[in-house]
DNA sequence: GTTTGTGAACCACTTCACAGCC
DNA sequence: GGCTGTGAAGTGGTTCACAAAC
């Protein structure tokens, strides 16, 4: 099998300040949580915050909040903490998030529909320039103000607007269609909500958030305690 | 720091045939992964199947999976492989899913109004019996079928209806109150997806899904790609 | 021949514990 | 004295590789 090497970063090239790289993928997964607990201090005015008060915020501990920072570069001060606004900067930028994402969601269900007007996004820096259904009903339809697009305009509509990142929120059945028609347009990173595993071809970044499978995980340790000594988790 | 120990099932009380017990929690969240491979299967009428087309379904490699079902028991044949209804069985008894669970879910904006007409729950045994709202406008308002209820009457009818599972779908400010409220009331489980991490006491079951946080790890890895190597995930 | 089940090796991540700096 | 940064130790999870079973 021919296993491709995850991500491979190092240094930087020639005299670039990137610290120590080759972040732990557990690490950048943490990463949205930080900034989260970061942005509300900087909210609140707070100037500095120690690795313990940051754990406390985002329920994790604090040596693995020093380790995680530490990989983003010698930022804390020894005997007083984290700069807040400096911290928030590094991390925006190590995300990404310094310039704004247009996302294209295909399939406007419920939870397509939700996803459109959800406020969070635009406030996070991904802006919906795109919806796209396979119902003609729906097309022409505005949802946050966008109007929805066949499907079949997909290709075009998404390479022409710069379009890097899309959510399929369609029924199962048609998400690997989607996800197919999405990644020949050019788009190299998928958010799918449909219940199934999708297969992208590689160097696609793709991550499943997928209701019933959390229901059930969650059941499994419901089902535990009732059998058994209280989990926790 | 105390840090309570996570799990700590063990075999079997007194000859009743469970096997190897302290399933590793990676393994506990790919369990729905083969439920829904094997559900498909069981519709297509497939009768068998190796680790190898499970983990081609899954996505997954064939060595997890055989690691991960062995934990399960014994329930391969070596040489012709699983059979697909027992390893559903198995699989289904596993996460508790023989049993119903009614589940409350508490905000009913955008998304909550989603996850309640989502018709994957009470497919895959989730049954939806309470919506809460603090919004006066909403209460008595049917979706899916049942009233949205006052918040404040949460305690007396998550408890009357013995709810232990619940879904808390309200904005980031009114989160902590309702997982708190919540608790009070019996829940043992909380699936979050409120852009903040709760925080409940030890013995509750708690999942996060938060749609930000995805994008901006997918933001990061096309960020990483815009700037050295292609990375992948 | 095929495919499972599983020790052993490997790797990633977490936690500890303390030196180093403020 | 307080708090970070980080090697080292510990833990959990994945992959290998092969004997055992069909």
């Amino acid at each position: 099998m021919p296993r491709a090497r995850r991500w491979l970063g190092f240094g930087s090239v020639v005299g670039v300040t990137v610290p120590g790289r080759h972040l732990p993928e557990a690490t950048i997964a943490r990463l949205p949580r930080y900034l989260r607990a970061l942005t509300e201090l900087a909210e609140g005015d707070v100037a500095t915050v120690s690795s313990e008060s940051l754990a406390e915020m985002t329920a994790l501990n604090a040596a693995k909040v020093r380790k995680d920072l530490s990989y983003l570069g010698t930022l804390g001060t020894r005997g007083s903490g984290y700069d807040v606004a400096i911290l928030l900067g590094r991390i925006r930028a190590e995300l990404g998030l310094t310039r704004e994402w247009p996302v294209a969601i295909v399939g406007l269900g419920n939870l397509g529909r939700a996803l459109a007007l959800y406020g969070g996004l635009p406030a996070r820096g991904f802006k919906v320039v795109a919806l796209f259904d396979q119902d003609p009903d729906k097309w022409g339809e505005k949802v946050g103000g966008i109007a929805v697009s066949p499907a079949t305009d997909l290709a075009d509509i998404v390479s022409s607007s710069g379009v890097e990142i899309g959510v399929v929120a369609t029924p199962a059945s048609a998400a690997q269609g989607v996800a197919d028609r999405l990644v020949g347009a050019g788009v190299t990173a998928i958010l799918n909500f449909a219940p199934l595993s999708l297969s992208v071809p590689e160097g696609v970044a793709l991550r499943h958030v997928d209701l019933s499978t959390e229901l059930q995980i969650l059941s499994f340790y419901q089902h535990q305690r009732s059998r058994h000594r209280p989990p926790v988790l």
